[in-house]
DNA sequence: GTCTATATAGGGATAGAC
DNA sequence: GTCTATCCCTATATAGAC
């Protein structure tokens, strides 16, 4: 849009640091935390134009929660093999954790922030039931292929558990204080929801599994009290 | 002690109230989102009445997590034979759960509650710390009756998995807004966790947890997108 | 688009009478 | 112990000039 003037253009550049910084903000230290006047002085702005930009603070959190949902809209592929399989639940799961990292203050508060807004709790409700079909489909097609024993009842159990953790392990992870560990969450929060997939899996798709995240892990520290 | 005049009692009797009123308040609708003015008006009473039993609203967020610590320090009996211990584990969780429910105001805002007080972040992961020591420590005594097949990483892995399931479950579960759910988180909650058991028990152990469960989510119904 | 200045409101907490 | 009255601060949001 070469044709845009220079105010027009720095319109759509201050509205979209705006977001950025927020997200920024809002993930480090928790969205009730910051204020409107935080953000606009991290951007070297005033509050006023912050308000040019965005009637209120809540369509800051709705836009986020907008780009976040994007992220969350992938379904995983059902390859026909075993060993396909394997890693195609675990990209799934691993895509899913990254949009979860990179907008961790949803997680922080989701009930607060899902009471207080009933459209952000229907597709909040919507991408959960998602996540859960499609896990349910890739074990599905897993058992299909001989790669998993389960009965549909523990596939719901299942899936739903994975669900919990994956949805938590962030959360869960960042209370415990420990140094080391801040860096790599991801890896092994990954590790943590395979490993309830484990036990289900036959012989071979079990060992491929096991080197799989094994490999991932190695390059940070297995260990956690 | 009879011997204390009136208003030593009502000054007792004021302070449990305030108590008591918060947390039902908390629980109801966040932290965050109860005015002390609305715990004095629940009671009747005055905000500065309120002002002279308590410091501040904080002190009586750390009163009630104290009472909170105390229902959680419980540790599990460690049975000799595999059915008993499936029962311990079993007895222990529904314990740990009702404990959370009943202070899951706690839960809803873990994050900011511990960031803002340092005390209570480290009495909190004693806690975890705890709990997730005793889960190793059952499962230990299961593989030793022969009750379970896991060596000890899958053993700590599985015991990372049942605490974060068993922490943020109730979390997880109000949040799909279900009619029929509401009531019985509990019950669905503990047979999430036992699932994560299932799959490491040995035949016989396995039935017998199948049955325990199945028993206990009869009354609800165990449907659940 | 951006700024400065300010209105508004709510909630935590205190002072002092009873 | 309890009340009424009020202070103070913070944060959201707006008004109006540039």
């Amino acid at each position: 849009m070469k044709t845009l003037d220079g105010n027009a253009v720095r319109t759509q550049r201050t509205r979209e640091r705006v977001l950025a910084e927020s997200l920024r903000l809002f993930n480090e230290r928790g969205e009730a935390n910051v204020t409107t006047g935080m953000i606009a002085d991290a951007l070297g702005i005033s509050p006023g134009n912050l308000y040019y930009h965005y009637r209120n603070k809540d369509e800051i959190v709705e836009r986020l929660f907008r780009q976040f949902a994007q992220r969350m809209d992938l379904e995983p592929d059902a390859a026909a093999d075993a060993a396909n399989l394997i890693e195609d639940l675990w990209l799934y799961l691993h895509l899913t954790f990254e949009a979860i990292r990179d907008y961790r203050f949803l997680y922080r508060n989701l009930d607060d922030l899902l009471a207080r807004n009933r459209k952000l709790k229907a597709q909040f409700n919507r991408i959960a039931e998602r996540k859960y079909q499609g896990i349910v489909r890739l074990c599905e097609a897993m058992v299909q292929a001989k790669a998993m024993h389960a009965n549909p009842e523990e596939i719901r159990v299942l899936a739903r558990n994975i669900l919990v953790v994956a949805t938590y392990w962030l959360n869960f992870d960042s209370l415990r204080e420990r140094r080391a560990s801040a860096a790599d969450g991801l890896g092994r929060g990954a590790y943590q929801v395979m490993s309830l997939v484990a036990p289900y899996l036959a012989g071979e798709a079990r060992r491929h599994l096991g080197a799989v995240s094994r490999g991932y892990i190695r390059q940070s520290q297995a260990s956690l009290g």
